[in-house]
DNA sequence: CGCGATTTTGAGAGCCGTCAAGATACGTGG
DNA sequence: CCACGTATCTTGACGGCTCTCAAAATCGCG
């Protein structure tokens, strides 16, 4: 029975930067998940308007949400980390309105959307919880889309770069001025809405200015991190401990 | 007392587009209503980081959500119209991160951020009515980040329209093909990440070529609707009767 | 009637996109 | 260990979509 393969070694349980389920709590989510995914990096996790029963919480890997318009333009949503939600939009409406791609190897945690309406009646700390991802993901949203719209591409790839960096330290997958990022320059144009070349133009513009240093396979150091926030506006915000599942 | 002004005449509770609640919800959400306010078109009802002890359902008029940069770049998030949720980030982070503006005179239904544990507690149907609203706000935004960083300034402009439309519709303030939108240029500009000059240009060439027309204050026709919807891949969808507060 | 907000139009510049081709990295099979 | 193919990254040339600057026309309101 895959169904609590590891809630008790799950590694959010120990890690400071989330808050804590009581017992009670802990030993609801072990029944409430009904199973554990693996995927491949490169694999698609959800398809758009696919109608999916379940909905996940990575538990390690990196993945993006996209949407894509029929002559193939695509546009990366955002992208998902460790103790992320993923797919709350299929336990709400039923069906996706965007897909999901997996960065790298994945291992999610499954659970089924017909039951959380059970989490909410028995659970109100857990559906606080979900909302308060929910929000958080709006937030994000909010940032990404200020980005696209009013800043250049020079401003663009650097905030997009800090944030990236903040949001994988944050789940302890950054050193102190070093992240490895399972994506490439292709990934960030389409998250910027910006072309692949242009990207690519401006990104090594950054690296030549002394901001970054951007090795192949989205090894990146911040180099001047300041200096980059200043000149994107970038500010960070740690909010307390957040929720997970 | 104004915390039990109309909530029996609340205009929501006999539209058949949002679903009911039962006598027993009423009851609780008459009782967690604070208040209402009322504030003019243009005034600010959210001013970004400062931290409000309130959040509000939207009776009438029509708001918008906005964040600005340093140099005064404002980007539009989303508009805000009768039955939405604003300001839930205030519940859940005790700040926002964004701005709010009402575009024409606004009558809210005001919630203490602090009771919003007690609806969790008590009305999971609400918690979960909540997180409905939440996560469709997540929608409009994916839907936006598409629009702004995939589609050129034309296609922008008319899946905006659409979008603007179709939401108005929604609550009931368009007709067959027309609504008076409480917006100028400079609002589609900024909501586009397109500047004003390129904005009105190309809204004039949407008239000349004959899919739409724009009386000054925004009072938009649309004269063909399926050519715009094509031509800017704009897809509706009508879910199931939304929730409110 | 006058003033501010909004809308329009023109001209010129520049950021960014497209096209093209070469260079580099990496996994696989010989 | 080398050969080779594919994915990724780079660089250059050129064009155009969109921006900025500027100014005029129109609308709305007191």
């Amino acid at each position: 029975m895959p169904s609590s393969t590891n809630c008790d070694a799950c590694p959010f349980r120990t890690n400071d930067r989330y808050h804590r389920f009581t017992e009670e709590e802990a030993e609801f989510v072990r029944k409430f998940k009904s199973g554990e995914l693996n995927i491949q990096g490169g694999a698609t996790l959800f398809e758009e308007d696919a109608d999916s029963p379940h909905f996940y919480t990575v538990l390690s890997g990196w993945a993006f949400r996209y949407k894509m318009l029929a002559d193939a333009r695509r546009q990366i949503l955002n992208f998902v980390m460790p103790g992320d939600l993923v797919g709350l939009q299929a336990a709400m409406f039923s069906k996706l309105d965007h897909s999901v791609e997996a960065l790298s190897d994945l291992t999610l945690c499954v659970f089924e959307r017909e039951h959380i309406w059970d989490l909410y009646q028995s659970h109100p700390t857990l559906a606080f919880d979900i909302t308060w991802l929910s929000s958080r993901e709006e937030r994000l949203l909010d940032e990404y889309l200020l980005n696209v719209g009013q800043r250049s591409a020079r401003e663009r790839i650097a905030h997009l770069l800090l944030l990236l960096f903040d949001r994988a330290g944050t789940v302890g997958l950054a050193s102190r001025n070093r992240v490895k990022l399972p994506i490439t320059q292709n990934h960030l144009a389409d998250a910027l809405g910006l072309s692949l070349v242009h990207t690519n133009k401006t990104l090594r513009k950054l690296v030549k200015d002394g901001f970054v240093k951007w090795h192949t396979g989205g090894d990146l150091e911040l180099v001047d991190a300041k200096g980059l926030a200043r000149m994107s506006s970038y500010s960070v915000d740690h909010p307390k401990p957040r929720p997970f599942i």
